[in-house]
DNA sequence: GACCTGACGCCCC
DNA sequence: AGGGGCGCCAGGT
């Protein structure tokens, strides 16, 4: 599977970070060696949300902060969902964002060998 | 085919 | 240490 648009490469991902855990743009981009945070970002944006099995809510910025609640259904969504996980949500910030953090680059196979 | 946009993040004042 | 600027690059128009 090489020739997956950058959207699926980014879902691939994302879902695999674990029910419980919450990752960053950057940590994304950064492993999959595609350059840019932003691109993932934009990437999820595309999805619709959990329909498709892909945990956005646990993607977030690399301040622990919910930067795309706004393109849930609602903005609210985002958080009850990691709530839902036991995650801690206070200001829209993820609390123990530090330990709570989970890198795909230290946890999976290289992305080509999984691919 | 050029131009714009975007759920970010680093570098430089 | 905090704030602003700029780079990233695929897809849609």
């Amino acid at each position: 599977m090489k020739n997956q648009s950058y959207f699926e490469k980014v879902y691939f991902v994302t879902k695999k970070i674990p029910f419980g855990r919450v990752s960053t743009y950057g940590a994304i981009a950064d492993y999959l060696a595609l350059g840019s945070a932003r691109m993932v970002g934009w990437a999820l944006n595309h999805c619709h949300s959990a329909e498709t099995g892909i945990p956005a809510h646990r993607v977030i910025n690399r301040k622990g902060e919910l930067s795309g609640r706004n393109h849930f259904p609602t903005p609210t969504i985002m958080q009850e969902l990691l709530e839902n996980e036991s995650i801690l949500v206070d200001n829209h910030v993820v609390k123990n964002f530090k330990d709570l953090f989970w890198h795909p680059g230290e946890h999976l196979e290289p992305y080509d060998e999984i691919a």
